[in-house]
DNA sequence: AGAGTTACATACCGACGGTATGTATGACAT
DNA sequence: ATGTCATACATACCGTCGGTATGTAACTCT
């Protein structure tokens, strides 16, 4: 790729087009496995034009992330709100289980991401989104009294653990059951915290 | 450290050890962020000792989690099975849960093996350990008919990424909650899938 | 027309995973 | 007693990769 004109506006596009076939690239090859060098080839350029965008690659992976992390906030911020709380919640999963079924193969696992962003950063990032999201529905369960009485930070985190859990195993398990019985068996989980 | 006599017993010896001091290496900084040269100066060895053991870094990873997953199964192993499968599988989880606690900073986090090991193959390992112990328990619930009518896999699967995910939150997140408030909900979890 | 900024390319470094090879030690057969 | 051979390492080296330092062409602005 020549040098193109140093305009801001190109450059965002530059960088844009890079977070995006670095993803596709992560997700495929995983974090490991996929060289800065590669990287760049892909977009036909050089380490050093990527080391111009990104400070490191771990800068790359995390806005990765945040663009994979906003698909899903989209698709589960789309499921409308009724007037009963806990039908919403269920559509929710419901729709986060969807999109990640769908869209598995051009997602990073969020194994991954956890494990070389590390639990505190890619909180960090997640609460402004699918978290945020979730969050919101559970803080309206709870506020309506339909939950036992749980500290709030748990069932944040341990809801959206199962729905990542689900998620994993439906991306790497045979098919040894199916989607549908995997909404039934995450629908039960929360029933049995209901109050 | 000098040649020692080339015994198969003190072959294994040496072995053992290594994996022993890797694990705590892997535990305290990761497996990304220890190298093969730094376990084996830990030993007082070269590299080129470790490699006559292990074929490649991951063999390593693979040994040591081999015995991290033996002690949790020995651990859950020692839960005695009384005439009532739901209290012992309930008990057998708060032991799990009890020894993540406890051993948290002498073992390897479990996003980091399964990452670092893919999912197949810790699969295939764990399946001889920890997850095999919890299959018995629930094969007994359902065989029992205390459960609802799941796909056996994805029990199996669930119920330990349940309990995974409530060791990893306990391990990374900050003390809003406690122990017991994460037994309860696990204990919840389960009862939600009551027959 | 010259100066400064932008958007890259090029060249290099240290660390690391892995390999190839050397070598001291003891066991064993003759 | 001695030569042979496998064992249990050490040493030296290679390619790759993350990261840095520096160069440079294109465009803007004065």
């Amino acid at each position: 790729m020549s040098v193109k004109s140093p305009s801001p506006k190109f450059a965002e596009e530059t960088r844009d087009t890079l977070i995006q076939e670095a993803l596709e690239l992560f997700a495929r090859h995983g974090y490991a496995g996929t060289s800065i060098d590669r990287i760049a080839e892909k977009v036909s350029m050089t380490k050093g034009a990527v080391y111009y965008y990104f400070s490191s690659k771990k800068e790359v992976l995390i806005a990765c992330y945040q663009l994979q992390a906003q698909w899903v906030a989209e698709a589960v911020g789309a499921v409308p709100e009724t007037d009963n709380p806990w039908d919403d919640t269920l559509r929710l999963c419901d729709t986060f289980l969807d999109f990640v079924v769908s869209n598995g193969r051009h997602t990073m696992p969020l194994q991954e991401v956890i494990t070389f962003l590390g639990w505190e950063t890619w909180r960090d990032i997640d609460s402004s989104y699918t978290m945020g999201t979730l969050a919101r529905t559970i803080s309206r369960l709870q506020d309506g009294g339909w939950l036992k009485p749980y500290p709030r930070n748990l069932l944040n985190s341990m809801i959206y653990g199962v729905l990542v859990e689900a998620a994993i195993n439906l991306a790497s398990s045979p098919d040894d059951y199916t989607l549908q019985d995997m909404k039934t068996l995450v629908a039960d989980f929360l029933g049995g915290m209901r109050a």
